[in-house]
DNA sequence: GCAAACGTCCAATGATTCTTGAACAATCAT
DNA sequence: ATGATTGTTCAAGAATCATTGGACGTTTGC
């Protein structure tokens, strides 16, 4: 594997890019399994999509300064760069995270409350 | 003017529309003014883009449940769907606009403390 | 060195998005 | 009805994004 990337820091984030990185589902998907299980590998994500695909979702994701991506080993250990969200534009992730965990428990809502 | 245009009910707000929205910065920049100003004329914005440009915009905040349009004689009055949002995503759009403040103040942060 | 495991980089393709201009629609004033 | 005002709709082009396959680089183990 080549280099480590390029990490972006936490007053060079442009909302335009963060907020475009978490449009997209699987990028979501990804933030949020690494906001509540920590740090894992790339290959952890591997069924959201193919292997070079996955890649460039995570270079989005890096660039936009919301993942940290460490070598160890022949893996490359990805994070959740939440601290430093934070201190640049402080509650929107949370509020995100927030929005997709209740999105998840959309379907049905008002109708046929019934018996269960 | 055709008719009034549909709008989406909050339980139908779908967070990836909602983000992809709002990661435009002249769509950003007008939910700024709607939540600073008030409703205000579709023409409010013509400085942003071009009339069909902008007709487009507003189309994608409306559609994400951002706007509201509303006819108004030959004008056609524009208001943010804050309470609505914020049903659906408490706090999302909160976080979005305090973010969106704090991002135009960001030019020179670390450098130079001197003595002022 | 050689091969397997784990990912990245590059080029190409298909899908969306953004932007524009021309034509159309509704309202207001004369 | 005529014309000006205010926006929308349609078709088309430019730009960007998403996805894939193939080649390549790095680490691990024989």
């Amino acid at each position: 594997m080549p280099k480590s990337p390029r990490h972006p820091q936490p007053n060079q984030f442009a909302l335009s890019a963060v907020l475009e990185a978490l449009s997209d589902p699987i990028r979501r998907k990804i933030v949020q399994q690494l906001s509540q299980q920590g740090e894992r590998s790339c290959s952890t994500f591997g069924a959201y999509a193919s292997k070079t695909n996955l890649s460039y979702h995570l270079a989005r994701l890096r660039l936009a300064g919301l993942v940290r991506i460490r070598p160890e080993g022949r893996r490359r250990m990805l994070s959740l760069r939440y601290d430093d969200m934070e201190a640049r534009f402080p509650g929107l992730l949370r509020a995100v995270l927030a929005s997709a965990r209740n999105e998840r428990s959309k379907i049905k809502t008002s109708e046929a409350p019934g018996r269960g």
